[in-house]
DNA sequence: AATTGTGAATTGATTCACAGCT
DNA sequence: AGCTGTGAATCAATTCACAATT
């Protein structure tokens, strides 16, 4: 893992964003794209499109611009985004359950392999396991699961991921309104829903 | 509304976050705070906490640190947060049912009151109307709604952003996976909770 | 002619260092 | 003595401008 360190997480993030774009186009069976309007499309400019790819070499054709098969393959590499990655979840309250049954992710390459909660109740249209959760620790251990989706109160956020990291989790989105104190080896994104509309009202007039 | 174009919303996000340490400290009827500790609660460095108030005026004082309860409610002075918000959210399928059900936001000063959905089913549980998202331009003229929660599928969000904005929306939380073009005068804060797994699997060796 | 790729310039955010209060 | 407030310095991200390539 050499380089990895150094690129910054905003170009990541969009590189997801491009990527979209671009199945979309592959849908409507465009086969050649700028990154004039590739940026477009992103709601990026071309240059900033221009060096986020250039962090991991030159994909484009100059005077022509870009295969759309071959930088969507290339950023699917990019971002490690080839096989199903497991991902448990945890908290299942309203939104956990919510998460659940969204199910949007799998086609996204993630796989909610199995969800935990203190008292698990049983739910029938939802085609995983719903566990408690002291058996979650072993659970992660014999899946090797890396990836988890953290629903639970912000009471015990902090108290539930010192498990999950123990027990090996290396990336946590987090939906819990609090901010997580990991290891430096583990990544946290927090999604805070009242932490985003506080921030819109602000630019209300 | 002169200087708000010009702090960075980086601010405004972590603003949302002191606030949310100092209700903890409240609660443990502690009422002086240093930047040092506020910080630390926080996950960011004591001189950007000093720096993101100093936009805003002065609240400390030398050698002692801030009173809990005059920064909190400086700060909501100045996030706007102090009367209740008015919000609508349009699109009731799981995960804006699901976010309809979770309720958290009215006490951060946000009441959701009304749902819009192409098709609306009644929801005996919720206590909002549902309503046929034809009826949603004026209803938001009528209540003077000026925020929107988005959970509408992709194919659509464009188009119900359009009609939204014309209605008189300034504000829109969006949690469909698709870039909105919006006019200058109206915020949008996206959150695609793909792209955050996607860029969480990134990371992971 | 068109469009990429990239050093240089610019703009923006963070951190340092310390003067100024209490 | 302790801690805030802030100009200066540093670090990071974005945009410009243009040479290189097809």
């Amino acid at each position: 893992m050499p380089t990895k360190i150094d690129i910054p997480r905003k170009s990541i993030y969009r590189l997801s964003i491009y990527q979209r774009c671009l199945s979309k186009l592959r849908e409507n069976d465009v086969d050649t794209v700028s990154s004039e309007a590739l940026a477009k499309a992103a709601g990026v400019k071309s240059t900033q499109l221009r060096k986020d790819l250039a962090y991991f070499g030159q994909f484009g054709t100059r005077g022509l611009g870009y295969n759309v098969d071959v930088l969507s393959k290339t950023i699917s590499d990019v971002l490690g985004h080839n096989r199903l990655q497991p991902v448990i979840l945890v908290g299942v309250g309203n939104l956990g359950s919510a998460l659940l049954r969204y199910g949007g992710f799998r086609k996204e390459g993630f796989e909610v392999v199995a969800a935990f909660d203190l008292a698990p109740r049983r739910q029938a249209e939802l085609n995983i396991p719903i566990l408690p959760i002291v058996e979650m620790k072993d659970f992660i251990g014999q899946h090797q699961v890396k990836m988890a989706i953290l629903t639970v109160p912000a009471s015990s956020a902090q108290n539930v991921t010192n498990q999950m990291v123990e027990a090996g989790i290396q990336a946590v989105l987090n939906f819990s309104p609090t901010v997580l104190d990991v290891p430096d080896h583990v990544v946290v994104n927090s999604v805070d829903l009242a932490v985003e509309l506080e921030n819109l009202s602000y630019f209300i007039r």
